[in-house]
DNA sequence: ACACTAACCTGCAAGC
DNA sequence: TGCTTGCAGGTTAGTG
């Protein structure tokens, strides 16, 4: 499930109650996620504080001294904060335990990933794109590297080798905002449009943590509460609804195997 | 180099 | 009440 948004705020949720503690105990009860955990990650962790949180892209780095603890929440992934001896909730996969604190790792489709790192390197976040938050992000960033994209519009910002972090929601939504038909080849949409675009995506993703995220299904913040910006959603999961701004009917369409929801009057 | 598909998993809801 | 089908916030490896 989660975008941008849902790992900036778990990011935060992580900061605000594990930013320098050291962690007493590290347990794996099933490695088999996208990726099969490293069983040395085990003593690698143990005893290490915690600095600081940071994120790149859909990835939450634990940034200690030296070295660095990567995860990433794929589909259905969640990371929540308990008590000591809180019972164990199926799916938990990982956990890390603190003085007074556990964190747990759960992930029902076990998409999600788990790598420590000896320095800030990696092949998956080598090669990402800019992130939409910051300036890299500029105006002419979504036109200039369009150029020579044949694929449709939807995908071009969903493609984390460009711009990281939009994910299947946060794509329908902002195309939406910008009136630009998902289906659209990448390279015939103008500069301005994408401009408006760029000012769309960024505009959707502040409004999303501002709210919480979106939860549909699985997603928490680490405090087990859900996100309330699925009540903000103007097409994703609307199907045959009313469009909010023409009263025309929402459809879906499957590109690229995912579904797309759109106003086929407001999007062109 | 680019674009698209299949695959990794579990759970839930809808339809029969 | 099953059983089957389709669908789900992601992303890589493989194919053409």
């Amino acid at each position: 499930m989660p975008e941008l948004p849902e790992v900036e705020i778990t990011k935060n949720g992580l900061e605000m109650l594990l930013s320098k503690k050291t962690i007493t105990k590290v347990q794996i009860f099933n490695p088999n996620l996208r990726w099969k955990v490293d069983q040395s990650i085990i003593s690698k962790l143990d005893n290490k504080t915690i600095d600081s949180f940071s994120r790149r892209g859909k990835y939450i780095l634990f940034n200690f001294d030296k070295g660095h603890l990567m995860i990433h929440l794929g589909m259905s992934g969640k990371i929540n904060v308990v008590d000591i001896n809180q019972p164990l909730e199926k799916h938990d996969h990982f956990l890390l335990h603190f003085d007074n604190k556990v964190m747990r790792f759960n992930d029902p489709r076990r998409f999600g990933s788990i790598f420590y790192l000896d320095r800030l390197s990696h092949e998956l976040i080598d090669k990402l794109g800019v992130e939409p938050l910051e300036d890299s992000f500029d105006k002419n960033y979504l036109f200039e590297n369009s150029r020579n994209k044949t694929q449709n519009v939807k995908a071009f910002i969903m493609d984390s080798k460009i711009v990281v972090g939009v994910g299947n929601i946060y794509a329908c939504e902002s195309l939406y905002k910008a009136g630009i038909n998902p289906k659209t080849i990448a390279n015939k949409i103008s500069k301005q449009r994408y401009i408006n675009l760029t000012n769309n995506i960024r505009e959707v993703l502040r409004k999303a943590i501002k709210a919480g995220g979106t939860t549909l299904q699985d997603f928490t913040k680490v405090d087990g509460k859900p996100g309330y910006f699925s009540q903000e959603l103007a097409v994703y999961g609307r199907e045959n609804e009313k469009c909010y701004n023409c009263n025309g009917k929402i459809k879906r369409i499957i590109q690229n195997q995912r579904s797309t929801f759109y106003c086929p009057k407001c999007q062109k």
